[in-house]
DNA sequence: TATTGTTATACTCTATAACTATA
DNA sequence: TATAGTTATAGAGTATAACAATA
């Protein structure tokens, strides 16, 4: 009574499971890759807030520690060390004075590009041997989980 | 000359870009649930590591490094504490003496058990409103995924 | 009172360097 | 000499708690 298995049966927990085992291996190498600039290393989330800043010049730290699914001071530490490093500007906004006003600095833009080009050729070079069709499917894949996820993100059950 | 796009051309480029912009998207978010339970919460590096020892009762130190893409010091590290928590036992190897044996106890089972259910019904809730079609679609990019950067995570390249 | 942001504290991850012990 | 593992050190991410300043 073995039913022959053409596909296996794709369940949300199935799903789940592929997810938990992937993600970090895939997590790993893009951490990797923003690590192996030596001089101006980043790490994911700086990386990922600059790219935010390059989005939404003028940002507040919360809009920023929401698009990080981070706390605010996380958040306020993480820019410290980019401001420190002269990658990004932080002012006293003109009007509400409770907020500031963040933005990439020249050299930060020029930093985001480089690491931007950098990993994403590195990862590029990994999808390599796949085929368009495999390549389509990864992108598809990837466009659904971010639709699920991106609001998923706080804490939307228990 | 504006070709219809019927659908995007997906290159390696293009596909990098994706799975830079999601992947770290769907690890916080695997970290928070990871992390919300409470008294027994773990990190996801913690909980790869429990996952390796259930599949391989006995492995050595650099073999759980290797599974987790880390050096061997950040592992010693890590199993210090799944030990003290009473998590893994830490045992010396008969034959070769320069290894230890690594293997859950049956409380590091329980949590492993418990902590994989909690995270894999969370996710899967997530994922509750897609067809199967997109679940088939995220599973089969998760297995693409898995295929080219298991061994490309060292460094293969520059 | 609610919001924005910071600081203090504590813990984990992580790497590199230097080390011990074993093979 | 090479390998297995540890320890020391340093820096980053992260949260919670407590706080300051502003609205």
């Amino acid at each position: 009574m073995v039913e022959p298995k053409v596909t296996a049966k794709v369940t949300p927990e199935s799903c789940a499971r592929d997810i938990m085992e992937t993600i970090p291996v895939v997590m790993r190498f893009i951490r990797g890759e923003m690590r192996r600039q030596r001089t101006r290393s980043l790490s994911v989330p700086q990386f990922r807030a600059l790219v935010f800043l390059s989005r939404h010049p003028g940002a507040s730290l919360s809009s920023v520690a929401d698009y990080l699914g981070v706390t605010r001071p996380t958040t306020s530490v993480l820019v410290e060390r980019l401001v420190r490093r002269g990658l990004v500007t932080r002012t006293a906004h003109p009007e509400e004075r409770r907020r500031i006003v963040l933005a990439l600095t020249p050299t930060g833009a020029h930093e985001l590009q480089h690491a931007r080009d950098v990993a994403r050729n590195r990862i590029a070079a990994v999808l390599a041997d796949l085929s368009p069709v495999e390549l389509r499917n990864i992108s598809r894949g990837m466009a659904l989980l971010e639709r699920v996820f991106k609001n998923a993100s706080p804490q939307d059950g228990s």
